[in-house]
DNA sequence: TCTTGTATTGAACACACGTTCAGTTAACTT
DNA sequence: AAGTTAACTGAACGTGTGTTCAATACAAGA
């Protein structure tokens, strides 16, 4: 038996892409067998080698594929004069991005380790240039008169780690709207750094 | 060959526990071998179901340990009567506290999924409590007008957040000592929460 | 010095792992 | 209708897994 009917290599990569990244996130990367990835799919494990050299490199895409739609739909969102609005705007736009993908925020934070040096640096200087868009708004704010930080590296790890952590406890039809959610931390954040 | 001169059940005991500690904080808990901890301690790995029933329960007992400890601890912080005092004293322990254990908060937040679910429970409830003593203190001080809170649920989440970020960034030696980090948060954490 | 009990070894168990590959089938091309 | 190719199977490879346990070597007590 080999090859069923109506399937095709546009429709199983992706659903191996899927079914990896609800696993890895669900059960961590080492905890998640090839063959557990295949089943879920419908395919056997062999297949999967169609789709990717090996299992690290398939965490490294996914890996790679959030952190680049991450940039791509923060340089999407439009430019504002004012740092007070880009900052709100940064703060909405980090917890909107990341309730809409919980799977992989929370694999982008957690298994890092797992990656070669090679593939972690690539990552890691992803997340920074992330940072570095919210350092310069911080920065703005503060040369502008605006802002009041003692130091905008740590403020902006810290509004991230603060932000991020959203995802840990928001639950779709739960309390709270996301939009309450974002004014929320809105209000949290921009009272932080006033000055 | 067997039982090396000069050991002991008080020795290797916590050693295993050390052991574990530090390789799931580094690797993950899935990753790691019982044989790699027991190499680790200089031990074959048989020996180490002298110590623990199994791998599971030997990564609960890390947890639990950890848990009862930052309860414990904060329980012996004084008591001050002003619900600023009260928050600004849990933000530098919190600071402190976890700076002194990263590898075991890196494992609190990140290996809870390899629970089954009654030691998963148990780890959560005493989180929980946690998090109340500091919900506590944000409720008090909006009672008594000191506080501008929209939500003192998620502004206690996204306060434990931030301040649990510290432990990724922080490097001893690096350009700020200690007591500069608890400065520069507790001036966030404050201006944040005011009224 | 001899006995007793504890700490540890080392081999074994059954099973699961990531990965490879010759073989097989369905779909597409001509 | 025949030939070609892409998609997938199923079995196998060597290695590693958590865990058990009889055998053993040391330390302490009498």
């Amino acid at each position: 038996m080999a090859r069923k009917t109506g399937s095709h290599s546009e429709i199983t990569g992706p659903r191996i892409r899927d079914a990896a990244l609800r696993l890895f996130a669900r059960y961590g990367f080492a905890a998640v067998s090839m063959r557990q990835i295949a089943a879920e799919v419908g395919v056997q494990a062999g297949a999967l080698y169609l789709y990717t050299p090996d299992k690290e490199t398939l965490l490294f895409d996914l890996l790679k594929s959030h952190m680049d739609e991450l940039l791509a739909a923060w340089e999407a969102e439009p430019k504002d004069e004012d740092p007070l609005t880009r900052l709100e705007r940064f703060v909405r736009f980090h917890i909107r991005f990341n309730l809409e993908r919980p799977d992989a925020v929370f694999l982008s934070y957690m298994e890092l380790r797992n990656l070669g040096p090679d593939n972690f640096r690539r990552i890691e200087s992803l997340r920074r240039a992330y940072e570095d868009e919210l350092e310069t708004i911080l920065r703005d704010g503060v040369r502008q008169g605006l802002l009041s930080i003692p130091d905008t590296k740590i403020a902006t790890l810290a509004i991230i780690a603060m932000l991020t952590g959203v995802t840990t406890w928001y639950r779709e039809g739960g309390r709270l709207s996301r939009d309450r959610v974002g004014d929320i931390y809105w209000d949290m954040v921009r009272k932080a750094v006033s000055a």
